[in-house]
DNA sequence: TTGACAATGCAACTCAGTTGCGTTATTGTA
DNA sequence: TACAATAACGCAACTGAGTTGCATTGTCAA
């Protein structure tokens, strides 16, 4: 997708361009892993943006609308965003809580297929992480 | 492991065999599903038991210490559990929420040894939940 | 420049889960 | 059976993530 049709996309949508919003996508972008909203704000911070925590849940469920965005579940009780790029999994250290990342291999696809033939499940999502020790902490 | 068995671990432990312990525990058996603390309270106040908040958290936590429930989580900021049986993820259906589940097989284990050996990172568990529609909803 | 309306900040709220503390109940022992 | 130790309990107050209502500000197209 070229400069022109997001910029046209964006208008479609009647977003607006505001110092939150490119904000926002700028630290997604250079953090490439599931993010709080608390971790957003402290980064945005470190920026000398100060925004305000409705203004980050609203844009965060803006861009997930927009599917820019998707949702992350460690189990925590708090939900992580991390931009909508290729799909991976997660490998969280249960010790230092370092994130790292797999990529998806076609391992599920055979489960699916099992899924949708024996249970007659049609799957549209799943999350798969994994929890345990990373390379320094074991 | 024998009633002698379970009892003797029951009482090394410190715990105490209460209304609310036992009630829990029928209550695992009966629903086979991942459950949370408002419908586990639910599911006791229809057989008149009447148990506060408080006093189920603290069983489950007490449960999930001793292993005998796990922790399931569906991304909508409620915790579940249920019975730490066989190891088996769940389908969680999107549109009338209800949780089917299916046998892990050995699908992951090769994701698992690939993880093992290019990352280093040592896993101890894992999560996993396919969202989508049942049989019923699609 | 201006009008429409999206974005924002703030305060108040909801809801799941936790904590402190005084009371009650269970258990092993006398 | 009585008693002391202490686990389990209920209640109220609290925490923390996330949401909502509303008045204000900022952005954009005409």
């Amino acid at each position: 997708m070229d400069k022109q049709t997001a910029v046209e996309k964006f208008r479609e949508l009647g977003a607006r361009d505001t110092k939150a919003h490119a904000a926002l996508l700028q630290v997604f972008e250079k953090n490439r892993r599931p993010l709080t909203e608390l971790e957003l704000r402290a980064k945005l911070a470190a920026r000398r943006i100060q925004v305000n925590k409705t203004t980050v849940y609203r844009q965060l469920a803006q861009f997930k609308e927009q599917g820019r965005v998707r949702a992350v579940d460690f189990g925590d009780g708090k939900k992580r965003f991390e931009l909508n790029t290729d799909h991976h999994h997660h490998l969280v250290c249960t010790n230092c809580n370092r994130v790292d990342e797999v990529q998806a291999a076609d391992d599920l696809s055979q489960m699916e297929r099992n899924i949708r033939k024996n249970k007659r499940f049609k799957i549209l999502d799943h999350s798969l992480e994994f929890f345990g020790l990373c390379r320094n902490c074991q």
